[in-house]
DNA sequence: CACGAGACCTGTTCGC
DNA sequence: TGCGAACAGGTCTCGT
């Protein structure tokens, strides 16, 4: 489930747990998650590490540590949870074991960090140089870098289909296939649109369409879809996505769903229009 | 540079 | 009921 709204909520929810918080060790069950370094000097490395800051970039948890970053990057159906009982869970994949918390936390039991992850897309990163990883990301849709001039020059530079784009974490970090679908719902763009015919007022109008979901999601604490639940609420406020045959909320037209670039792709014939 | 297909994985749902 | 196909919130790599 996580696109940025998603990744948002979980490091809003987990911060006030994790900072501060020293990891005493680490259990891999599955050792592919750790993109870096190998599973050995992974458990011996983060070892000792404080937990300083609990932060989000684009898709990824950045977790600032004594000494390193940790990155971890939930794909598709990663999960991280906070755990008392020392089972494993059904899909987990990693476990963090942390220190006590600080007394002023004491009603705090939690005693582990738990990635879970059914279908084994996701990763984790333990690196003193997370910028090798980051920096080649685009902008955060909340920066200040992110405005409407930028992004209709953005757009023009390049000569792709939106929905594709809006779906490349170099040319814009943090959307995924629903906030992408929604946000051009908004914007009354057409997904195969070529993104060098946006006109200036279109790119205004996808700027804040893509600010506004990206809010409301986060407001929503997220989206939950299928059996990954995280107690988010914003999929009972899609407009299009995963609505085929539905009334468009707009003009009652019936949504559409093609596959763009191996993605499912919805959206309304009226409202959204080639020209 | 842009695009499509295939990989990586497992679970659920749908159609016959 | 059973069984295969289609589909799923993401990203990487390779060939054209």
């Amino acid at each position: 489930m996580p696109e940025l709204p998603e990744v948002e909520t979980i490091a809003r929810a987990l911060r006030p747990h994790l900072t501060g918080r020293t990891i005493l060790g680490a259990q891999v069950s599955w050792a592919r998650t750790l993109a870096l370094p190998s599973a050995r000097s992974f458990k011996h490395r983060i070892q000792g590490q404080q937990i300083l800051e609990v932060g989000r970039r684009a898709k990824y948890l950045h977790m600032r540590l004594s000494r390193d970053s940790l990155l971890i990057h939930l794909r598709m159906t990663g999960d991280l949870s906070l755990g008392e009982a020392s089972a494993a869970e059904r899909f987990e994949r990693l476990r963090l074991s942390l220190s006590r918390p600080a007394p002023e936390e004491a009603a705090l039991t939690d005693r582990f960090l738990i990635f879970s992850d059914a279908r084994k897309f996701g990763r984790v990163w333990l690196t003193s140089k997370p910028g090798l990883i980051l920096d080649g990301l685009g902008p955060e849709p909340f920066s200040d870098e992110f405005t409407p001039a930028w992004l209709h020059a953005a757009l023009k530079s390049r000569r792709r289909l939106l929905k594709p784009l809006l779906l490349d974490q170099t040319f814009l970090a943090g959307l995924g296939n629903i906030y992408t679908d929604e946000a051009l719902h908004r914007a009354r763009l057409h997904p195969l649109r070529s993104s060098d015919s946006i006109r200036p007022r279109q790119a205004q109008a996808l700027w804040e369409a893509i600010r506004a979901v990206l809010e409301e999601g986060i407001l929503n604490n997220g989206a939950s879809l299928d059996w990954v639940y995280r107690g988010g609420e914003f999929q009972n406020h899609f407009r299009v996505y995963d609505q085929e045959g539905q009334p468009c909320p707009v003009c009652g037209a019936k949504i559409r769903r093609l596959v763009v670039g191996q993605r499912g792709t919805h959206f309304c014939p009226r409202c959204q229009r080639m020209e």
